[in-house]
DNA sequence: TTGTCATTCAATCAATAACTTGACTGATTG
DNA sequence: CAATCAGTCAAGTTATTGATTGAATGACAA
């Protein structure tokens, strides 16, 4: 009876457990871009090889992660249950409440609220209408994971050297690995800086995918 | 850099963290309930008085819930972010994925689809057109913290009693506490095995106001 | 003021969790 | 069939966390 509730209650707990280790939550965000090595995770994380491999293992018993091998490789990606809706509702709790996030974000995101976001839901229609380009900054090996439809993929750090690919007088939206990505904002800032007109996607990738729109893989709307 | 980008995550890992416990996800749907004392709360989840205050504090600093003073009673109710979506979203993503939750839910809510419930678009709709009655069944206390507009209450405590205010020609749609208080399946099944024509409600008070739907207290919408 | 009630604080202890190290397993490559 | 590579496992260390106890606070009532 009363047993059943807090057993309920212990589940809950436990999936709340697991995500209340910044590491996870950063391994996760990883992973959550497409598949991904456990080195590479631990790479990208700067954790040690065996931590990350211990992490991902708590992340997969609890199914917000999924691990197929490949040769030697173990690959990781994100589980299929509603992960990122889990970690949206926290993202907005924690973007409601928390000063210190408000804080950081803002900090560091320099003044992200003049960035305008543009939502999916607009930018579907722009692209519709032919009023926007539509430009993914993450690296090539991200992109040919998985990418929205018809976006063009210059990393950011080739930005520079590729500017000639970017129209001038098209408005570009910008977008990367999720809400807290560093590489669209800065994408937005540098371009901005030289005359573009860009704006950034509220969403990044993973929200794109788990929202069940169509995803391109190389090959599809990425020819040169 | 990267240092602000892993304070954001282990920002979010304190909030998970802090619902990583099930003692605090049962005090906490109980606040939200309506405010409640300590000593309340400690009662219903079966703590100590110090471990369950000190629960309540680790979900006061991270604004899962606020606390007043009320002479020498101190209240707890609900903080005012996105509390109860951040806790929907762990649900959903515990129903999805872990069969041990579904496995304690149907067990023990006796197969809890045949119940049908009823979603809150659908009892607006028929509450309107007036082809439905409401039904709470929570303790007198909590009707009395807020309700359903224009609901009866019964508490299930005393059903069996009362069973003549209960109309035997309309639908009865019964609610409680959320989706996972035995109240309301306890109501359905028993008034079923007496003939009512009876129904769930899916969510449960905190669900309705969280939703910014109109909440009554006492005095209106149950006079007798 | 003194006493009482409701809650919080402080100290303590046991249990759990995160990370490290080094050994082990499984798949590929020479 | 070694040798190597990618990852996992097991054991140990240190740090956190949850629960208990008893003392301390703050508000009210006599």
């Amino acid at each position: 009876m009363t047993n059943a509730k807090s057993e309920i209650f212990q589940q809950f707990a436990e999936l709340a457990r697991v995500l209340g280790q910044g590491n996870r939550l950063e391994l996760l965000e990883h992973a959550a871009q497409g598949e991904r090595s456990v080195e590479r995770l631990a790479q990208l994380t700067g954790l040690s090889l065996a931590n990350a491999s211990q992490h991902l293992q708590v992340l997969r018993r609890v199914g917000f992660v999924r691990s197929r091998r490949d040769g030697k490789r173990m690959l990781y990606r994100l589980g299929d249950g509603p992960v990122i809706e889990l970690l949206g509702a926290l993202r907005r709790y924690a973007e409601h409440s928390r000063a210190e996030v408000r804080g950081i974000v803002s900090d560091y995101f320099n003044r992200l609220d003049s960035l305008e976001p543009v939502s999916r839901e607009a930018l579907v229609k722009r692209l519709d209408d032919g009023s926007a380009v539509l430009l993914d900054v993450r690296p090539e090996d991200e992109f040919a994971l998985g990418h929205l439809p018809g976006a063009l993929n210059i990393p950011f750090a080739d930005l520079e050297r590729r500017l000639a690919e970017l129209p001038k007088d098209t408005q570009i939206v910008a977008y990367c690995r999720g809400p807290y990505c560093v590489l669209s904002f800065e994408a937005v800032a540098a371009l901005r800086a030289k005359g573009y007109d860009i704006r950034r996607l509220e969403d990044g990738f993973p929200e794109w995918k788990a929202a069940g729109l169509p995803v391109g893989t190389v090959g599809a709307g990425n020819s040169p």
